[in-house]
DNA sequence: GCAGCTTTGTGAAATCGTGCACATGCGATC
DNA sequence: GATCGCATGTGCACGATTTCACAAAGCTGC
């Protein structure tokens, strides 16, 4: 019997903190530095060092009491948890500004996310070249899909072409989907969907700010000279 | 005395849901619905309707049992709780691929967070013209912030950047920062960040992929004929 | 090999978020 | 103006996540 590939189940706020960890073990690496402790990884990390201790552990004990974590061994162990042994083509649909933009940036490809291809709906996008691929069709997507075992969709359409072009991923076989259109997207179950929403994020940070007003002014009312905000954080 | 403008403090997570809440209701507002019920709000949204209720109970009782909620009435709501009923003008640090396209996203302006400046530190840029804002110097800084009114500044530079542009942003008085940087900032208590990490969101796709990888191939060891994967979502 | 120091790994407690279930209140109907 | 049906608002239980606190374990020096 092999060992089993797949240890206990990763909480979900653990895995969306595996890949801020690897990302300072990197640098840490490239500084020479050979070993942490999780209270020193916690700094870099922007978190509590009990909380990188937990999540560490749900890889195994791969640390060494009384000393710390091995750098590089760490970051192998994330790597292989996150499947980043290996790379994840992604196909990005939409070629607008924001598909433009992704397909040139090269932090995908360096991150172990090629760009297999970048397809538009639009005739007159067709065959142009951004970031060094050139846009094909959108009835092109099946081919490449299966070609390039694609396995990761990126929508980068207007919103109301969102819906039809996650529905065009799943059907040419795209199980992951990262949505940038501001759209609740509808998949069948087995899919995952991720969504990075712009506007959200500035409306959240509006709250915050309109918080403070609403503190200012309230202080101002009473006569309380300053107040303490508070930091919040991604 | 007046009517408290702050009531209970809202739960962060309720935070995060309202704008998306926000956005459907303006959907339904524009193709003339004008009253909805917690469950079909839910729908659109994609989340729980106990959850919508507890959600929106956080503004006050502004729904009406055995109808629901009058649409008009709600999206007032909600945007004055997140500060939406005005604009909030945004300055972008790094006129990159990426800070190039943010500027041309018209999403922003039309969501209420008009581009008030664009900055690069490097000189090539400078007075180059994207997405309509001509870049300026990162030296404008100050001055920009200051006579724009901008509390909210987006950092679209390269990773060993970010930091530094932190630092600038928040001597020139802005107090909420978006960073699209893969970088953990610090700053005073009191500045609100949110961070956006393409790669993060990759990554954590790239896990879901591999646990599936992992799924099939043990099911196909032990002889199992299909897999249910769950569906995540954001 | 033992003592002391350091840091991990992890039960257990505390906190936060979610979802159920239902009492409450409102509008409609007669 | 009393009754009925329906959807909100919320108490409560449950599950997930965070944090604490400490026992277990390794390294160093004697």
């Amino acid at each position: 019997m092999p060992p089993h590939r797949t240890r206990r189940r990763i909480p979900e706020a653990t895995v969306a903190r595996l890949p801020v960890y690897l990302q300072m073990l990197v640098e840490q690496a490239e500084l020479g530095i050979d070993s942490i402790s999780s209270e020193g990884l916690a700094e870099l990390a922007g978190v509590n060092a009990a909380k990188v201790r937990k999540d560490l552990s749900y890889l195994g004990s791969y640390g060494t009491r009384g000393v710390g974590y091995e750098v590089d061994y760490l970051v192998y162990q994330i790597r292989r948890e996150l499947g980043l042994d290996h790379d994840w083509p992604v196909v990005i649909v939409g070629a607008g500004n924001l598909g433009q933009a992704l397909a040139g940036y090269g932090g995908f490809h360096e991150r172990g996310f090629p760009v297999a291809g970048i397809v538009d709906i639009d005739p007159s996008k067709v065959d142009t070249v951004v970031g060094g691929s050139r846009v094909r069709s959108l009835d092109d997507l099946p081919q490449i899909v299966a070609s390039k075992g694609v396995s990761i969709g990126v929508i980068a359409t207007p919103p109301p072409a969102a819906q039809a072009a996650c529905d065009r991923l799943v059907k040419a076989g795209v199980t992951s989907i990262l949505n940038f259109a501001p759209t609740v997207l509808s998949v069948p179950i087995g899919v995952a969907v991720r969504k990075v929403d712009l506007a959200v994020e500035l409306q959240i940070l509006s709250y915050h700010e309109q918080r403070r007003v609403n503190a200012l002014q309230s202080a101002q009312l009473h006569g309380v000279a300053a107040d303490r905000g508070r930091g919040a954080s991604a």
